[in-house]
RNA sequence: UCCUCAGUAGCUCAAUGGCAGAGCAUCCGGCUGUUAACCGGAGGGUUGUAGGUUCGAGUCCUACCUGAGGAGCCA
């Protein structure tokens, strides 16, 4: 399995296969892997890809000398190799182009022996995460990582332009800042740790001190949920805005997801083709997004109860579940706010709305087509003495958020904020069925390998 | 934590309680336009583990292990 040093002795320039199309008539090196090799006799169709894109190259036995072919013959799947060749234009090409071999250096062969485990047929959900770092390989899994990278940028772009600064959250955190979910300890030099299930506490902090703030990080939850929308670690985009109310905020969040979506459609729509993505149904994915109270989704849910398409009673208080928030986004054809949950059922730190106390000034997200919630905020809560009150009744040590308090101390305004989750916005985006598949390396209950 | 389903060749799956099979992958052979190529041949098995019922168990029963889907919780 040793790997020779190659030295490209061709004068062909380098090329990415996703650029070749810039690139007919010439002779170009591309250096990649064999992903897939068909033959015809004496005649080899051998397909390359560099993990831009995939391309087939042609090799009669006649045109190239007889140690190449016989090499290119008996080479195995995924064997890393540099192929010189002359683009053509193929109306029978998938991508419209092919390449005319005439070198084929062999950077690593993949033993015959120890075949490469990915084979060009079906594998199932198991054996495909056992072998997650092959099978990010694979055009469908690297398109999906492609357009999760477009979002992160986008959603990075969205706000750089817009005036926010980012500011890191800490990973390592002395206490629960949402104190409801379950957190995975971490020995701290004998200190009782925690990795972060949120930045959002410290955001506000710094938003406090730069206006208009964002995050963007890993966040970690050892709930033991198995479901396709959950993981144990995952990442979350979260602005904060120093004097924004819900209203702002509802505005914010529908220019940002409109802004995601739209930078998608422009520049990942081949990889959105690969994966199998409706795009027809992002393309209406633009504000005004609608806005319904709480009291009216739980209306829909009645009257879906009643013409019989929900099968349990919704009572009101509660919060929803996931069937509940499947059927409120399907009345839609876009992502719809629900706003003013009751404030029982939602974290401690949201501001109650001045006209029903015993409502939050909130509001949660839910993407169509079953996607469920992928943002999450509120307008955070200004009195010191309720805030106190809160973090009493929810049985969370005042010691740690005393720092937390002080912000409420010392210069005090209204402000709100939201998170998004990365991969549920990447499984929304691209379609998938499971998140499992939006992150390189997904970490689930009972999953940490590889 | 609870409910449901599934574990058979490297992979995906068949097999009425009665000889453990196919396709793909690998190897050998054939084919000058193949599109998950095709055609012929070869090798490849402690049927998740442990026990039980039976003349006989991949198949039926019990326990356990592993995985998947869902609930709860959440983004």
């Amino acid at each position: 399995m040793e790997a020779t040093q190659t030295q490209t002795q061709s004068a062909a320039p380098v090329t990415s296969i996703a650029q070749i199309g810039t690139r007919d008539g010439q002779e170009v090196t591309i250096r990649g892997w064999l992903y897939n090799l068909r033959e015809s006799g004496k005649l080899l169709f051998p397909i390359f890809r560099d993990g831009t894109g995939t391309i087939q190259g042609v090799m009669p036995k006649s045109a190239v000398p007889a140690e190449t072919f016989e090499g290119v013959k008996h080479l195995t799947q995924e064997s890393a190799v540099v192929v010189t060749g002359k683009v053509r234009a193929d109306k029978r090409a998938p991508g419209g182009y092919e390449l005319d071999v005439s070198d084929v250096q062999i950077v690593q062969r993949v033993p015959e022996d120890d075949p490469f485990p990915i084979s060009l047929k079906e594998h199932g959900v198991d054996f495909l995460m056992e072998h997650r770092h092959l099978w990010v390989r694979t055009p469908r899994q690297a398109a999906i990582l492609r357009t999760r990278a477009e979002i992160i940028k986008a959603a990075r772009d969205f706000f750089d332009d817009r005036g926010f600064t980012l500011t890191d959250p800490p990973i390592l955190t002395p206490a629960a800042c949402e104190g409801t979910t379950t957190l995975f300890p971490v020995d701290y030099f004998d200190e009782q740790a925690f990795l972060t299930q949120s930045g959002q506490l410290y955001i506000e902090a710094t938003a406090m001190a730069l206006g208009k703030v964002y995050s963007f990080g890993p966040t970690f939850r050892a709930e033991k949920s198995k479901t396709r929308r959950h993981l144990t670690e995952f990442w979350m985009v979260e602005p904060e805005v120093a004097y924004a109310t819900l209203d702002d905020l509802m505005q914010l969040a529908e220019e940002f997801i409109s802004f995601i979506v739209t930078r998608c459609l422009e520049r990942r729509r081949a990889d959105l083709q690969t994966i199998g993505r409706d795009t027809s149904k992002l393309e209406n994915i633009k504000p005004p997004f609608p806005r319904i109270t709480y009291d009216e989704a739980v209306e829909i849910l009645n009257k879906g109860l009643a013409e019989g398409k929900l099968e349990n009673k919704f009572q009101w208080g509660g919060d929803f579940g996931s069937p509940d928030e499947t059927y409120i986004s399907s009345q839609f054809d876009r992502p719809v706010m629900v706003h003013r949950y009751p404030a029982a059922v939602k974290a401690f730190y949201m501001e109650p709305d001045p006209k029903r106390p015993e409502l939050a000034l909130c509001v949660d997200v839910l993407a169509p087509e079953g996607y469920g919630e992928i943002i999450g905020g509120s307008q955070r809560m200004g009195s010191y003495e309720l805030l106190l009150k809160r973090i009493h009744e929810h049985g969370l040590p005042e010691s740690a958020f005393k720092w937390y308090l002080d912000l409420r101390k010392y210069g005090g305004v209204p402000h709100s904020g939201f998170g998004m989750g990365i991969e549920r916005a990447v499984a929304w985006i691209c379609g998938l069925e499971h998140v499992r598949e939006t992150i390189p390396f997904p970490r689930m209950l009972h999953r940490l390998y590889p």
